[in-house]
DNA sequence: GATGAATGAGAATTCATTCAT
DNA sequence: GATGAATGAATTCTCATTCAT
């Protein structure tokens, strides 16, 4: 990716994210990233192409930093917490981007093409779940609700995190997993 | 209230859940209130103002349907479960009003001076929380924490029955309180 | 005059002047006034109608307190002395009656109707004239450009004993007639 | 100057002499100028610091015409005509820039930080007070009185001659000039 | 007579987008 | 590729005027 299309791509990121897709003009975004208006117009047909991309972009962070393979020979309880600190510490280091994917993923600017393009994290909550199903480790409810639980909880131990910075340490995370665990297993 | 004032409120809340502070115009709300422009400052000098204003409504709405009291008769997870219905209930039933206050309560529109005017829920949960801390019922883990988890869970479950209506019945309910209670109590 | 009226006459000559037409809303004029919008538009048809009514009602006052008679006993420059003096001690006297003659005289808004309905002071000023130049007391120059000295030297005066409040005395005063008269005379 | 820029403030010139501030829509300047109002928003940040600046070119432009030097070599008398006719003769001439300035000389549009960028006409002015007082041609009045008599004297001569522009001659300008001096010489 | 809620056209200003340089 | 002047539709807000009470 060019230099300046990085630019833009941070800038608006942080922009949308305190000011939300309408709050912030175009060309607030190109002064941010020190570049002309028409700059931002080369490399992002409208807005909307700009916030598109940046989803795809943000989303694919997350992802990528997430990419976890269950392992068999760990614990149940392991593999699920291993999966939930993966998206915590995502949340808690890159917080603009996971905001950011918080708040647009339901917004009508994101068109639903751009949204097939990630794959969501379900896949590997799929196997997980499954898998705790079948070891008789978790209760006995939805997928969907274990999966609306799973994120719920992660994106409540993020924000909570971020209100108080000085609570963030092991022992805590320890803690929050076990509600979250307690929660939901046997 | 005037008819006309609340037939603003009442669009405004809508209009605003569904596309945001600056994705929704004022000539909109009026439309859709079915009132002229000017009308609708005649009842609110300002686009702040009237959001601010549908603030402390919706907030007063929520307040006025929890209002609930610590009953020293009933074990102490009747209470919290009866606090924790409320809300869902409230959730559930007013699905734009509870929207309105999850995305406007962090937001830059509303200010201080407003969130000042509506006593948080914070002191009817610091009840409950001492007293479940008291009988040793609940974790030790901070106050903020029970209190971020315990709203984080109330959204996530709301959220959920919105997503699938057709869930929404006693047992899932029950069920969704378990994951909260196994969550924090000893 | 009812009282309510005169009132909103009061308010709407001190805002106009302060603000200009454009500048002063007929709900200021109203609030001004102590009275409701309603009540203004039903003493007055519209705000064109407002200051045409104002027009006429300060230039009625100013010729009231001019309206003098040419008194041969006297020495023509006398005469003219006195009719100098009672256009100066209008202005001193009514400051925003004499503003608004001389803001609003050339202004659009006043109708040519309204303009014909006041005699101007043109035809006592026509008398002293002639008399003038037959007694070959005054330069021979055109009526219009004496009519138009006189009254721009009234204007300087007032606005000069309106910035400096402190030098408003007869002999001051006397001083002034003495630079119009020096000029005009033979 | 850009060539727009230049075609605004001609624009914004001549409809707020003809129908004030407030009179005066943007639309209607930008539509008279030949440009977009954004174009007008684009050189111009607000209305007012449009007049603002409009103020500052009109200053600038009659200053610019006027840099006279006092001439020792020539009469007293000769001096101070020479100052008036070049005022006169701005007056005639830019008869827009002349209303303007005298219009929006004390309105409350032009701030004061504007104000203090001009160098008054003040300064020329007192040299020629001074000289005319120790030479013992002008009467022993003060300064400020003397500054406003004369300008009062140019605006009323500009505003004749506009007028009656078929009296603007030489012969008239000379007599118009004796009636300022014979008002003020000793 | 007196009120002020209600109206909608019009005001100043913003902003996504284009395009000549 | 990069720039930023230029555009005009859309936005927030104002205001003269009306009318039911």
């Amino acid at each position: 990716m060019k230099e300046k299309e990085q630019k833009i791509l941070d800038a608006s990121l942080k922009l949308f994210v305190e000011r939300g897709f309408h709050g912030t003009s175009t060309a607030e975004i190109a002064k941010t990233a020190g570049v002309a208006t028409g700059t931002l117009f080369h490399y992002f047909k409208t807005k909307e192409e700009l916030i598109n991309r940046l989803y795809l972009y943000t989303k694919e962070s997350m992802l990528c930093e997430i990419s976890e393979h269950y392992d068999d020979k760990k614990a149940f309880k392991e593999n699920i917490k291993e999966l939930w600190l993966k998206f915590v510490r995502f949340g808690v280091n890159s917080p603009y981007k996971f905001q950011f994917i918080l708040t647009f993923h339901c917004s009508p600017y994101i068109t639903s093409l751009t949204k097939e393009q990630v794959e969501s994290h379900a896949e590997s909550m799929l196997g997980i779940y499954k898998n705790g199903i079948g070891k008789q480790k978790i209760k006995e409810i939805s997928f969907e609700m274990v999966m609306d639980y799973f994120w719920g909880n992660v994106v409540t131990v993020v924000t909570h995190f971020e209100k108080y910075p000085e609570k963030l340490n092991e022992k805590n995370l320890d803690m929050a997993f076990e509600l979250l665990w307690d929660g939901i297993s046997k």
